[in-house]
DNA sequence: TTATTATTAGTATCAGGTACTAATTTTTAG
DNA sequence: CTAAAAATTAGTACCTGATACTAATAATAA
């Protein structure tokens, strides 16, 4: 429930700027009947504060998570990739951020830091599919959201469809996870060969 | 670049109806410059094919994506938590979809399920602040998108800040996954003791 | 050539605003 | 208590990107 009685221009503006970022989708509407002050209240407070309108909030948040899901879950490989020698080695960075890390510590969970490591590891090898059989990996050290991941596959055996690939991640220098995954190469499917 | 020439209608609703899942940021002027007819014509294309006009597409994407990100990234367990008996198991269940999956086999990527895994053995064990330390992980069967995984964790041994956890996680009693986590404590801070 | 289908034109209306002017109310200071 | 300042409300014109509808014109098929 909103408050019943009337609050004063600061302590207005203040919930505003934070209802805003919880709920971008309120029309100036329906916030001056929740402020229970009038339309052209909330409009100075939006243009004092710097607002965009309704459409704007809406395209923003449109826009930035547009991206953002691409980015995390559409994309063949966690992190950037710069650097890949197919069948031998790979290097990849990835940017941590506060969203990705504890919120009460900050430090980044796990799975960001593993996920980086075997979608490099997979692209490493070279094939056209490849899951993940095993992997055997350890955090050496906590990572912080804002530390930028170094990423470092290397190939170390083949033995028929399992591929062996060693994985270290460093922050400025200090290595912070080791993995090794035995990745399995699907075979393409032997059932016939039609056209 | 555009086709220059003029397309029939059925030609241009086809790419129409494409183009709204590419760049669904586009005007209805916009859309008449780019197939060089009216605007009206292009309002009648998106009344027969049932595409909302441009603010309804950019809500729906603001909208789609907002709850992704949040349970994407957002969220301190992936999957939903459906039983839990701190310091002992646990249970979690995760909708796969598409989107984890590579597009050419439709097969999950590996870090979805080891995220679902890792992120309930942190649950599981009763501790304020956690960091995986070491895991042993196999993958025993692929998943496909669409498949519901089932994830069991429990607590096999605690020795000082280390929690042994185990994870299997079954898509229709078939086990696909299993892992053993070692889970690091964190102490409080023990610098000072204010207040 | 005449139907039929497709396209274009034009008007009224809407939501959710911006931008601006002006009046009214509330608060603060002297 | 009262004038000045600050805050709030009112009102108008205008904007974008539409819907909904009517009607005219162009292109294609029978």
């Amino acid at each position: 429930m909103k408050p019943t009685g009337k609050l004063n221009k600061t302590a207005r503006q203040k919930l505003l700027r934070e209802l805003m970022k919880e709920e971008p989708f309120l029309t100036d509407e329906d916030l001056s009947k929740k402020f229970r002050v009038s339309i052209q209240t909330i409009r100075l407070d939006r243009l004092e504060l710097g607002i965009p309108e309704l459409r704007g909030r809406i395209k923003n948040v449109a826009e930035k998570n547009y991206k953002k899901v691409r980015s995390i879950v559409g994309t063949e490989i966690v992190g950037e990739l710069i650097d890949l020698n197919l069948g031998e080695s790979g290097i990849s960075v990835l940017e941590t951020s506060q969203d990705m890390a504890f919120s009460k510590t900050s430090l980044v969970r796990g799975h960001h830091i593993f996920s980086q490591a075997e979608s490099l590891a997979m692209a490493v090898i070279d094939a056209e599919v490849a899951l993940t059989g095993v992997s055997n990996i350890k955090y050496l050290n906590p990572v912080k959201a804002g530390d930028k991941l170094v990423a470092k596959a290397e190939v170390a055996r083949v033995r028929g469809n399992n591929h062996f690939v060693h994985v270290r991640i460093k922050v400025d220098q200090v290595q912070v996870f080791r993995g090794k995954f035995i990745l399995v190469v699907i075979e393409d499917k032997i059932e016939s060969k039609e056209e």
